[in-house]
DNA sequence: CGCTGTGATACCCGGCAGGTATCGTCGAAG
DNA sequence: CTTCGACGATACCTGCCGGGTATCACAGCG
């Protein structure tokens, strides 16, 4: 199979519609067509279920597009490590490092001042982005290593080592009433009348809620502070506090555990230094700073 | 970049040749030059040193070797799993376990028997491999799930649950001064003069050392009934022992641990099914009856 | 009963993958 | 030093196939 006729079975089979796909492939539809019918012909099973109005995926359909999109990947993968392989002939190689951007700042800067330290050391690239998927980032090459947190990340498929774990808090206005208490549970904070959790994407998506829907920290804490919203966060995130800000510590709130995770079957000795510094810092990493 | 430019380049950089990698391909020589040198271009970096005399991988091209087979695995696996997704339409999926064949028999059967009972459960096809790599059965496809075994086998990448774990037995000829003994250690039976530790291939390649190489477990019990040499395997191969042979208590050999493994991101709900039996079962289950 | 939206079919064309013949070059042999 | 052999590169041709345009077939809808 080429990955050609897997791109476009992709294309189709997130349209479900063959005249959108090929406008996203830059082609026409006629040709796509008869690509996906041949596709369909040389497995011997039928993907798409054609009927009056559109299109529908069959269960090979479903298992070749999630299989598909991690061949794709993979090969885009091999593509880019490749080419940065050899780009720039420098002994120093490059590693893309891929954090959330409103992640533990501190942890990542400790974790840079350590590994510049040693000999040899690879050049870092930090791939900051918002909520944006870094498991997508590592599978296809664009980053060669991430600081992911657990529950919020999935490590399925690649190695990791535990870096840091903490407990959660509770983002309020500061006016609000219940910002004056010691401590909240998880239940009290998710009901509060007129004030709904704030919702980010887990895993691609946005769960179900009346909260807003979040896409970058600095939206979060606009939000909170004009009192629309509140939301549950990794303890570090207290360095971003506002002074319209109310943190209040989860008592039942699951712990998250900061990760530094990597693809699976990585060979790179560069990277190698990096997991080591990582890990050998956690020894000396206190909890992030209470502010 | 395309498939079959990556499997150009997978021939010729596992060959160093390109007349041979032509030849295996099925192609004629310079229509695979040329496709080489397109992907370089393509890539923008060179991936291969054309020294006279043959051919050498430049760093990029070991990278693009590396990453290039996985890609082409995780894309085989794609077109395999879709074919068998929808190739019988019967609601009793199917399922390909990848089993050592000289492997815990008493486990295997166990965990058969107790996943047959559960409702709905697919049907199993039992691979059964020498040593052939199970690790690559189940990153093409042609597997879904596989009893591995540490530290013999690599976990790396894929999901896995822990479901036994034995002690390691040295096999001795019957006749040999040493298998009287009460016990012994690794050291011990790696120095036996005229009596080499036999080899088998781990990660795909045969260890260096003076043993035979073994293919399989028949020819393994045959050059020790005969003589020629001695072997660490984990207890449960105790269930095929001869007359010819002595099993000996290892005191300092690692621990080998069986693990039930699957590709990280599978979503089979029949896989999922075998997976918890096998784990449920893990408690009740004794460790492997000694002879 | 036409109109619209959708996928399938028919047909043509150009580019590219693959083949054959040949060259350039380096190493080994003498 | 010369010659030969091995091997990859180049030149050039050809047929296939991927892609385009035009059109059809058909279902839903007013």
């Amino acid at each position: 199979m080429d990955t050609r006729e897997l791109r476009y079975f992709v294309a189709v089979a997130e349209e479900l519609h063959f005249g959108r796909a090929a406008e996203r492939l830059g082609m026409a539809q006629p040709p796509l067509s008869r690509a996906i019918k041949q596709l369909e012909r040389r497995l011997g099973v039928s993907l798409l279920e054609r009927n009056r109005r559109g299109v529908a995926l069959t269960s090979a359909g479903e298992v070749l597009l999630y299989e598909g999109r991690a061949a794709l990947d993979a090969t885009a993968a091999a593509a880019r490590r490749a080419q940065r392989a050899g780009g720039v002939d420098d002994p120093r190689s490059r590693l893309v490092l891929a954090v959330k951007a409103a992640g533990s700042h501190e942890l990542l800067q400790k974790l840079l001042d350590a590994y510049s330290a040693v000999p040899g050391a690879a050049e870092i690239e930090v791939l900051l982005c918002g909520f944006c998927d870094q498991e997508g980032l590592l599978r296809d090459g664009r980053a060669d290593a991430a600081l992911m947190h657990t529950p919020f990340n999935s490590l399925a498929g690649f190695d990791s080592e535990e870096l840091t774990t903490e407990g959660q808090i509770a983002i309020l206005p500061a006016r609000h009433p219940l910002a004056a208490r010691e401590s909240l549970t998880v239940a009290e904070v998710s009901d509060v009348p007129g004030l709904p959790l704030a919702r980010w994407p887990s895993y691609g998506v946005y769960p179900p809620g009346p909260g807003p829907e979040i896409r970058d920290q600095t939206q979060l804490a606009q939000l909170i502070a004009l009192g629309r919203t509140v939301a549950i966060v990794p303890d570090s995130a207290r360095a971003w506090l506002w002074a319209e800000h109310a943190a209040i510590p989860l008592t039942d709130a699951p712990q998250v555990v900061t990760h530094i995770a990597w693809p699976a079957h990585s060979r790179s000795l560069a990277l190698a230094g990096l997991i080591r510094t990582a890990t050998e810092q956690r020894g000396d990493h206190d909890q992030p700073r209470q502010r």
